[in-house]
DNA sequence: TCCCATTATGACAACGATTACCTACCTATG
DNA sequence: CATAGGTAGGTAATCGTTGTCATAATGGGA
């Protein structure tokens, strides 16, 4: 493997020191023309590429960027994170990404190694990790999602009590009062505003709270079969469903159009591919991932390049898109 | 802000020398049990925390591996790196993603950002970029979905052409003769080969070329109501769809439950979220981003510790999945 | 003409870890 | 008892770049 060229052999090609080929280097003024030629020249003679390593070390940031989200599969992330890269990308930072899968070791390694290699900044879908140990700015960071543990810091998300709230509305308006709601961990902070949300339209439309229909702490990548069956068989049956999550939703639309039970309104929290598309369509919230991850990296490089700001809260707001499901209920009304 | 603990404080707190606290930090065996206890513990008093970028330049490599693909928010690139970062995370080395957006210019400068930064190793998805400047060996790099220009390295792929070829057999054998043809730009090697499959397949059959069928260098995110109706419209006009991807499939599909025409045959060459359940479900290639990624980073890992082997083609094998597009022809044929 | 400001350049330290090499001491063995 | 070998630890060089400070050359103003 041939060695790197470095500075300094440029420098001893161009006749000149290796201050002078650093300074070509970062486009500093003080070269008179004719040494940048001569140095420029000798630069892509010996085809010197600058290291990025050492360039961190000395000036004590690495330019990268570290997100940290729960699965960069899921496609809310995948976008989430192409949104990010690309405004970081102007700015000439990497982007470097871990998962979690939900487990707050992994969480931890994660942050701890974005700070041990000195990363730009952070930007954080956090679990239950406890964040005490992050000094206030430390370390450039955001929170998507939800809030930290522990910490103040900012944070850009979605409205989930409010949406959840709006969402539950429109059903209620289109005539809908048994309203099953179906969600994976409540222990999960937006999950559990969202329910909150669920509980404070039924309560203001008078309506009252029934047990039997709340299907809580599923696990998303469960079959739902018997968790519809079950819901489908009570004495006083729902009519429409809400679902806190696009990978339940999914999991739902499958099994209603498995069992053929198209009649049963759904509308679901997130929006997902094909949502608009299938018969009956399905009523979501907006909810876009691309604009979380937009709004954040913004305030990231405001916190980067302007110093410390007070921690603030972003909210992004959330409307219901209304398609097939939630008008159709009159039809199938019991 | 304070500043970082180095091992020389850790040293001086410990009294010891900076090199015994590196052995402790590496594991080494050579130090006495009870030196070792005594730099842990004020390692942990005092907060100390490897500087990775410090330990790289020493080393030589980042303990990171680069990835270039076209979009990482397209789901099966999402997918193929969360499986990617999975193995990586247990070799306890970190992902730094890119996205080309299918412009020359942005992956070269990914791919040599890599090199800056002395990755540990690189899995591409290349598009047009010529790679003559990668010297064999120079950096273990493992191509995927399609073989890079001008360079001869490792690349995990899927038989575009007997994929096609067996998909559009698929339709063949159900009766179909009239298969129209969507595909995104022909200039992008798999989706040619692709094409190449659906002629092969055709011609095998006896079934006659017709060029009133073929639909090609579509755009992924064009609307294709009026492609899709001009297809319908033409004098004798095809019972089946074959679509080259999975974003035109989704398009397509969206198109033909808006028109209500789910009686036109449908083959997707990728699988996407909901194909098994809509209705009618979508016969599809199988095709797994998960199963390239880890290929692809089982190979890398093999360069990375075994040396250098000689550059080999790994091909993931396809097979055909029937659902309910494909076989319901009869029904519909003209 | 002399001095100060300005410009172009260079010498050298520093960033924080690893590593090659060296030292001191202790034990075992002929 | 002398020497070899093993163990724990220390010193200094090194990775490639950037930042601080110094220096030489040039030009303009008093």
């Amino acid at each position: 493997m041939n060695k790197r060229v470095r500075l300094i052999d440029v420098a001893e090609a161009a006749q000149t020191s290796i201050k002078t080929v650093s300074r070509v280097l970062n486009n500093d003024e003080r070269v008179s023309d004719e040494t940048r030629e001569r140095v420029q020249k000798k630069m892509n003679d010996l085809g010197y590429q600058v290291d990025i390593i050492a360039r961190s070390l000395r000036t004590g940031v690495d330019r990268v960027i570290g997100v940290v989200v729960p699965k960069i599969g899921d496609p809310f992330f995948a976008e989430l994170v192409e949104e990010v890269e690309a405004v970081a990308n102007e700015h000439g930072i990497g982007v470097i990404v871990g998962s979690t899968h939900g487990e707050l070791v992994r969480e931890n390694e994660l942050v701890q190694g974005f700070i041990q290699r000195r990363v730009t900044g952070m930007i954080i879908a956090p679990q239950d990790a406890d964040y005490s140990f992050l000094k206030q700015n430390q370390m450039p960071t955001v929170f998507i999602d939800r809030a930290p543990q522990k910490y103040s810091g900012d944070v850009v998300r979605v409205d989930d009590e409010f949406g959840a709230k709006i969402a539950i509305t429109h059903l209620i308006n289109s005539g809908h009062t048994r309203i099953a709601y179906f969600a994976d961990n409540l222990k999960v902070k937006p999950t559990a505003l969202r329910f909150e949300g669920y509980k404070a339209a039924l309560k203001d439309a008078g309506i009252k709270l029934d047990e039997e229909l709340q299907f809580l702490n599923l696990e998303a990548d469960m079959n739902l079969d018997v968790t519809i069956e079950k819901a489908l068989k009570i004495k006083n049956p729902p009519t429409a469903f809400f679902t806190s999550k696009a990978e339940i939703s999914i999991n739902i639309v499958s099994t209603m159009h498995k069992i053929k039970r198209t009649d049963i309104a759904l509308v679901s929290f997130d929006d997902f591919t094909l949502a608009a598309s299938i018969q009956p369509s399905i009523t979501v919230l907006d909810h876009s991932a691309r604009e979380i991850g937009r709004v954040a990296i913004k305030k990231l490089f405001e916190k980067i390049d302007g110093g410390d700001f007070k921690p603030q809260e972003h909210i992004i707001p959330l409307k219901v898109v209304p398609r097939g499901t939630g008008e159709i209920k009159v039809k199938v009304r019991v």
